[in-house]
DNA sequence: TTTACTAAATTGGTCTGACCACCTTGGCTA
DNA sequence: TAGCCAAGGTGGTCAGACCAATTTAGTAAA
């Protein structure tokens, strides 16, 4: 299913990941590790290509050298997620902060630029959490939704964009995690309301408040989830 | 000096973002593309995988076909910038509000969670700064030095690889841009004194109001440098 | 005429093997 | 020992070929 050079690409970025590699150090020649994943050199040369997009490696005449994590594409921290049995709480916590930051500025500016049809929409997707959602899948549903919205709202294509890539590597670990959330609706509702208040008044105190209380609560409950997903794999690892 | 590939890929995506193609139309097959660029299609192949990893178009069996800017990669932007004569205003002015939001959150973070000599360093670069030098040249450096150091005391990978990538695409137009900016030391010497002190003492709100002040002061301006900008070009354009 | 299906043409994915320009390395000379 | 130079290694590109999947066009059935 999966091309050979995506496993290609793949199995390097995990080596490169993981430390196998000194920054800087040479990885093997293109030819060597056509040999070693048993493929050609036009599939191993696009793997590469893959990982100089990546920025974690810099091909060029004389040898592909291993570049600082530093100085990798946005697109890296997914792979950064997936390295051990569960994703580095450190770099998650951190993940949440900017998204929370983002959202901040999208929702100022939706209040600010959107028009009153936008603002509409999204003030109908709250009501529902304003209200108190019972079904904890709808809940879900609805929260994604919401930011979803107020980002589109926000009319701002590079916000959207970090945002947009931040969802998508995060989303599938978060997905393993969800097995540990409990979502705490109703102090959603009270943020919700507060949001919805924020965008009829245009109150940026109050929106900015209750953004504050949602990035609390989502990085609360995940500090939480990472808690019980740690003991709960610890005994299984204790178990087997 | 530059590689085959890249400008094969980079006429791509000139051609894709300056809408010779449709959105989810197929562009023309590797064979006809290595044929029109006069190289092999090994070439064309690599300059498609950047197109694909740029997220501006999916290659797959049957064919390539352009994806919507709203799924595209980060870097993206970039190329966008360097569409027009001029980069467009209105991206550019996006893109100066996710910056300061960024920048906002590294500060935030900087203050409460960096060590005192991350902090002492900070203000020993704002310093100069807030004393008003007179050298736009010194000037300059500083500023970026001051936003360099906040960005990596916060200590926040994806918030680095973020601002990175946004300062790395928005720098060369920037310097573009630069002939036509003049820079208020003596306002950015308030807010370097505000941020100093407010770093001191840690005062979230005092924090928050520099960086807002410093956010507006570099939006007015780089107003002020298109306008400039486009009026010179437009003379320039009369007179040919 | 319209629809459904089949077969041919097209396309991306991969392989092989070769050549070039550049960089790295090791041995040699001074 | 220091400096130089040639040989080997490496990425960049090219050519031609085969396969599997998709697309397209043609045909047959309704």
């Amino acid at each position: 299913m999966t091309g050979k050079h995506d496993q290609i690409a793949g199995s390097l970025i995990q080596d490169i990941l993981s430390g196998h590699y000194r920054v800087n150090e040479r990885l093997p020649s293109e030819r060597d590790l056509a040999v070693r994943f048993d493929a050609s050199r036009g599939a191993v040369r696009e793997a590469m290509k893959k990982l100089e997009q990546l920025g974690v490696a810099e091909v060029k005449p004389g040898g592909a050298r291993v570049k600082d994590r530093s100085e990798a594409s946005l697109d890296v921290i997914g792979h950064m997620l997936g390295q051990g049995d569960l994703p580095d709480v450190q770099l998650v916590d951190q993940i949440l902060v900017v998204i929370n930051a983002l959202m901040n500025v999208a929702a100022e500016q939706t209040m600010e630029l959107a028009s009153d049809e936008d603002i509409a929409d999204i003030r109908a997707i709250a009501q529902p959490i304003a209200e108190g959602i019972e079904d904890e899948e709808a809940h879900t549903l609805a929260r994604f939704e919401l930011l979803q919205a107020i980002m589109l709202a926000s009319n701002n294509l590079p916000l959207h964009l970090i945002a947009r890539s931040l969802f998508e590597q995060f989303g599938p670990h978060l997905q393993v995690l969800s097995r540990y959330t409990v979502t705490d609706h109703e102090a959603w509702a009270i943020f919700a309301r507060q949001l919805e208040e924020a965008l009829e008044v245009k109150d940026l105190p109050l929106l900015r408040a209750s953004f504050a209380g949602i990035s609390d609560l989502n990085r609360e409950n995940m500090m939480r989830a990472f808690e019980a997903a740690r003991t709960a794999t610890g005994l299984e690892a204790s178990s087997s």
